[in-house]
DNA sequence: ACGCGTCCTGCCCTTTAGTACATGTGTATT
DNA sequence: AATACACATGTACTAAAGGGCAGGACGCGT
């Protein structure tokens, strides 16, 4: 089976090389997408000399040649990967890693899995479980109490403004503002304005 | 190396044989961690039978017991999934796998890695990079900036805390407090502890 | 020893926030 | 017409919050 590598700077091109000593090299997927190439076939893309939007650029096209991108980092870093792997990445590893470990990296994605460093699947999980909201408790029942007005303060209060802003913003006055307020801390059973934007802040919807 | 399966029900147990020739069969988590084993050690639950809450449990016990555990579920589930392997499940695949899909989950998992279906794991990154994105600004840059005794005075500002209640908790005046929220301001670029509040809400780590 | 940063605190003052009490308008529903 | 409710606002007062000024204690590195 035939690698190819692709880099702008060949970074760590002699330990490829122990790893796959047949290697094609080329410095961009445009490049590479110009030569004929197999359905599956294996594609590491060195994104260290990439921006991060121009390498989700490159494997985007790669990907849509049907290519099986493995990204390269030098510096590995969380919200990188999550980006390049949502871009249609297969894989993310060190651009340093050592030839077995490609070696392996190379074995998961061409038999059609995931590889990247046991980290980041828990980071990865972790982002996730918490994204699903269907997180519970520390949603603040009650929202639907209010009225379209005390509403209106509640999201204004999770943003930050203070009385005066939201009373300029809605074209009112401050003492109304006050008043609504405390009509919003009797219906949530809340204390003060900095219970309240942490209550907003965990809105679902905002 | 020795299988575990735990289950009430032993659904599959017939297949799971033919992978495992020599498992051991449980009931429950509790019955499992009553015997000795081997860190690392793998240990299959079958969640079929478990709500979901109940199989967190299960996996939490085990997991704190050292042991690498594979969810099985007969009807697979993007949240389920989710939680499962937030609640540190190495592994989630179908009840009815073949033989030889179970021996290379087991593989994997054994060498250190997770193993889920490569739709989850498309699914786990859309879902994260989702996050990601949908939380992009908000994010106050600058709290490594905030010196240890500022810190905790930003949490507790995060938990909707006021001056009195902080001071209480840090065993310190009331003013300290003041004079900590000055410079966390300061070096924030917040306004007030509202903004504060929303700031922390919004911190990756709480 | 000296400077620097962190942490702590007092006094005092200004600004916000939050409430109690009271009043008024408009729009529905009964 | 009467009741109910959302919305609005004023006066006035108490309580928090925030900050200026000043000073003390401690630990660390030059």
């Amino acid at each position: 089976m035939q690698a190819v590598f692709i880099t702008p700077t060949g970074v760590a091109l002699a330990r490829w090389q122990l790893a796959f000593p047949k290697l094609v090299l080329q410095t961009s997927a445009r490049a590479y997408l110009a030569m004929a190439h197999h359905p599956g076939q294996l594609c590491w893309l060195d994104i260290s000399a990439f921006g991060r939007e121009a390498a989700q650029e490159e494997i985007t096209k790669l990907v849509s040649a049907e290519a099986r991108v493995i990204a390269l980092s030098a510096v590995p870093d969380e919200s990188e990967a999550f980006h390049l792997l949502s871009a249609g990445a297969r894989g993310y590893c060190h651009a340093e890693a050592v030839p077995e470990q490609l070696l392996e990296v190379g074995k998961v994605v061409t038999a059609g899995g995931y590889w990247m460093p046991v980290g980041l699947v828990q980071r990865l999980v972790a982002v996730a479980a918490r994204a699903v909201v269907d997180t519970p408790q520390p949603t603040v029942e009650g929202f639907d109490l209010l009225t379209r007005r005390e509403y209106e303060v509640a999201l204004a209060i999770g943003k930050g403004a203070n009385n005066k802003e939201i009373a300029t913003n809605l074209e009112v006055s401050e003492r109304t503002v006050k008043a609504h307020l405390t009509a919003i801390f009797e219906k949530l059973g809340l204390r003060d304005r900095v219970q309240l934007a942490l209550a907003v802040s965990r809105l679902p919807v905002h």
